[in-house]
Order: C-alpha cells, then sequence, then structure tokens
DNA sequence: CTCCCGATAT
DNA sequence: ATATCAGGAG
C-alpha cells in the first residue's frame, strides 16, 4: 500500500501525463448528460457519442422520449448494448423527471440516485460535470488504476475506493484528479496490456512489478 | 451473486 | 475465441 506522500506523487506524474482530462460524453446540458452517462454502462464513450450523436437530434426533452414507443427507443439505442434495460430506464428516468422535479435534472446527488439507472457513480459524474460539485466517481477505470497503483486495497468495494480517494485528495482536486485517473486508466494503464514499459510510476507500482516490458503478467 | 448485450481490441 | 467497455438492478 502506498503512504499519502507516494500517492500525491503518483497523482502529480498522471497530472503530467494528462493535464486536460475531462470528460468525453458529449452533451449541451444537463439532461443529456444524465442520458449520455446512463447509456454508457459496460460500453466506451467513443460508441455512445455515435448513438448520442442522432439521439440528441431526435430526443431533445424529457417529453420527447416519451413520445415514442419503448421498441423504437430501444432500436435507436441498440447498438450500445444492455439496450433494453437502457430504454426503459429513459423513459422511466424522463417521467420522473417531469413529475417529480419539474422538467429539470435535480442537482442533488441523492435524488438523482432516486432515478432509475443512475447510481452512485452516474449520480457523481453528473453532480460534477454538470453543476460543479466537488465528486470522485469510480468506475472501472479509476478502481483499476487505483487497486493497481496500491491507493487501495483489491478487495474494496468501488464506495471504498471513493471513500479512499476522497480522504486522500484535497475536496477541491476531486473533479481534476477524477478525470485525470480515469484517462490514465483509459489510454495508458489500459485493462488488457497496460503499458507499464513507457510508465513514470512502475518503480512503485506493486502491479507493474508483475508485468513484463509489454505489460503481460510473468509466468 | 446474476443478468443485461452490442462493438471493439487483443 | 475471449476480455473489456465511464454500471445498475433484482
Amino acid at each position: 500500500m502506498l503512504n499519502l506522500k507516494q500517492i500525491e506523487y503518483c497523482l502529480e506524474k498522471i497530472g503530467d501525463m494528462f493535464p486536460h482530462a475531462e470528460c468525453e460524453l458529449v452533451h449541451s446540458n444537463p439532461f443529456e448528460l444524465v442520458v449520455a452517462v446512463a447509456l454508457s454502462a459496460q460500453c466506451t464513450d467513443a460508441l455512445v457519442n455515435r448513438v448520442t450523436k442522432t439521439l440528441f437530434e431526435k430526443y431533445k426533452r424529457p417529453e420527447d422520449y416519451l413520445a415514442v414507443p419503448l421498441e423504437e427507443l430501444q432500436q435507436d439505442i441498440r447498438s450500445i448494448g444492455l439496450y433494453r434495460n437502457k430504454a426503459k430506464n429513459i423513459q422511466k428516468l424522463s417521467k420522473m423527471i417531469i413529475e417529480d422535479y419539474g422538467g429539470e435534472v435535480p442537482k442533488d446527488r441523492d435524488e438523482l440516485v432516486k432515478l432509475p439507472g443512475v447510481g452512485r457513480k452516474t449520480a457523481n459524474v453528473v453532480v460534477s460535470v454538470a453543476f460543479g460539485v466537488p465528486a470522485i466517481a469510480v468506475d472501472t477505470h479509476v478502481e483499476r488504476v487505483s487497486k493497481r497503483l496500491g491507493i487501495c486495497r483489491w478487495k474494496d468495494s468501488v464506495l471504498e475506493v471513493e471513500k479512499t480517494l476522497m480522504k486522500k485528495v484535497p475536496k477541491e482536486d476531486w473533479s481534476v484528479t477524477h478525470h485525470r485517473l480515469i484517462f490514465f486508466g483509459r489510454y495508458h494503464c489500459k485493462a488488457q496490456s497496460p503499458r507499464c514499459a513507457e510508465c513514470p510510476l512502475l518503480s512503485l507500482c506493486r502491479e507493474g512489478q508483475k508485468r513484463d516490458k509489454k505489460g503481460l503478467v510473468k509466468r
């Protein structure tokens, strides 16, 4: 496990690698962001953006998602995967935003979580990106990177990973750090072939010690 | 824990 | 062929 100094060193180096890390889900208002993040579960941002490019031309407001049959919305997002659950969630969430929140996306995370298809991770992304509230959304990348480096323990739940990061990182840096960890995981410390040979953190990375130059686990 | 699921990289 | 992708719900 890394101590605070080592964690700060890691985050500084990652910041050098990805100084401009930010949300890559294309959106132009909070409602579009909610939809985009809800669609992004177990799917790449690139694929979500490909679909929302046309989706957001057809569906502007929550009412628009309720104006079509479920099957039509399913087809419109089919290439995303998990499309039956996601289509149902988006219609229900649209209905709730109209009926319970006056047509506006709630700015409170505990309210966002009440929306179907919106869990803690998605809610953290929305408050952070759309409303500027400090938050650390722990997705697959943040979890993997934190565990490989030794910022947290392998057995930790995503909630425990989030708590650890919130404790180790100053609150004003939560959102930037969160995006930098995502970029580091997405483009460098990748799940299948991490680029350990060109990693400035190799010497203190416990997972890196177990891997060869190609980032493959040694036998 | 399982299920949902198509697209893409390896 | 298999692993992975800005997870969430039952």
